[in-house]
DNA sequence: TGACAATATTCCAAAAATGGAATATTATAA
DNA sequence: TTATAATATTCCATTTTTGGAATATTGTCA
């Protein structure tokens, strides 16, 4: 029971421990985002893109919605902002010391 | 700038990312706690534990303080609450869908 | 000093993540 | 139906992570 949480949370944060996911949900924070406006505007291709979204759709992070050609991602999640002071702080108090 | 940025971010994660390192971050929660304390706890092995320590603390989500044999280790960040409340919430809407 | 307890380190093989390149799928419109 | 745009998938070599086992280091006390 307890193990298979903690197992839970470890993908969670797996998913979130790369800078290409990071900088796209911190694009994606702005709102939902079609693939393409995604590639257009971070500078990779587009399957490392798609890549990344799956893994972050797979982890609970995100969600998609079809319409058409384009799918449209967005953050499924609403305490993303704390999740990021946090680390803000975390990265401020590193820098001091 | 900005990548090196994701990248410190991504390297937090990444030392969450792991079920024994996210029990002993659960653990410390409880306070300050020696290595031997650790290991008595969890279930795993001494020297397991000891590198899992290394990488939180490495990370900066971790402090330690040495006294004679022992070593005490405590979490060094205060938002670690609302970082793990919201991973309660995504683990809650996931099990809803 | 020597023995011992607490913690850290090294070594290693297996598993997983990474990202580039090529290709496949899907939906639309002509 | 065919061409095309948007997105996803597969393949693959390289790098990184993982955790077990053995061993080393460090501090204390007799």
């Amino acid at each position: 029971m307890k193990s298979n949480l903690y197992e839970k949370k470890a993908k969670i944060f797996k998913a979130l421990s790369n800078p290409v996911r990071l900088e796209i949900m911190d694009f994606l924070a702005n709102g939902e985002k079609c693939v393409c406006e995604i590639v257009e505007n971070l500078d990779y291709e587009q399957p490392h893109i798609s890549k990344s979204l799956i893994k972050l759709k797979e982890a609970g992070l995100i969600k998609d919605r079809k319409e058409g050609l384009n799918v449209y991602y967005s953050l499924k999640i609403c305490c993303m902002g704390e999740f990021f002071n946090c680390l803000n702080k975390i990265l401020e108090s590193e820098s001091k010391s």
